[in-house]
DNA sequence: TACTTATTTGCGCATACACGCAAATAATCA
DNA sequence: TGATTATTTGCGTGTATGCGCAAATAAGTA
């Protein structure tokens, strides 16, 4: 793991913090609603309606989602007459999602191995 | 406004079952002692007792959070003797970490600018 | 066999959180 | 002003999960 030394120092003992603030940005990315919202907010920034529409989720839901997603500056709030836009403010999640989605292929690429290639891709 | 668009395709590309399976990828990193786990994992395969020594953890614990990693394929399970070996199985967790751990530094950085610098380490 | 060590698992409890629902808040306009 | 629309938030509920504890299981040895 690449920490920077000053803000996480202590490699073989990492930092309880470090490894917490690492786990809860993880958890912001572990919830497939708030993957939807990332995905819809991959092109363009949307409001809170228009993501609740696209997501099939109420816009309570999607509120709260957005709220998670900003709290740990993963998307960025500006509000526009009455209608509040969320864009995404942190690009690097896009490069993890890549990765997990290749890590998650090769890994059902494996569990179809080993079961006789009965499971389709995804 | 309606929020009901059942009509709508599922996202545009992603199935449901996709999100699910990345969420539940990062679900599986979303957890500190996991992720401590992990680290203790990068050099050297280990046994289950020597990470609950070095994780500062119970050894049933350890056991639970290691079938969780095994379960989503990021380590690998060998049993030799009276104990049971563990090592990464999955190398993109590196990837990942490095990712994760730059978008984190740069969060704090922000926050610590926000903040006035006030945050010194962390 | 019995004994020791290492690992796993069943159970109960506490916490976290996603959701539905409804009320509260904010911004714009008649 | 009040009305309308958009967003947020408070509350209750069901579910998921991390942990401690103890028992069960597995592998090696006398």
């Amino acid at each position: 793991m690449a920490f920077k030394k000053e803000q996480f120092p202590i490699m073989e003992g990492l930092s309880d913090q470090a490894l917490i603030q690492v786990a809860q940005y993880f958890s912001a990315l572990a919830e497939p609603t708030r993957l939807r919202i990332l995905n819809c907010l991959r092109d363009r920034e949307q409001n809170v309606g228009e993501l609740a529409d696209h997501c099939k989720c109420s816009q309570a839901n999607v509120s709260r989602h957005l709220s998670t997603l900003a709290k740990h500056g993963l998307v960025a709030r500006e509000g526009r007459g009455t209608s509040v836009y969320y864009r995404i403010s942190d690009p690097g999640i896009y490069a993890l999602c890549d990765l997990v989605c290749g890590n998650v292929a090769r890994q059902l690429e494996t569990q179809a191995a080993a079961l006789g290639g009965r499971i389709e891709k995804v």
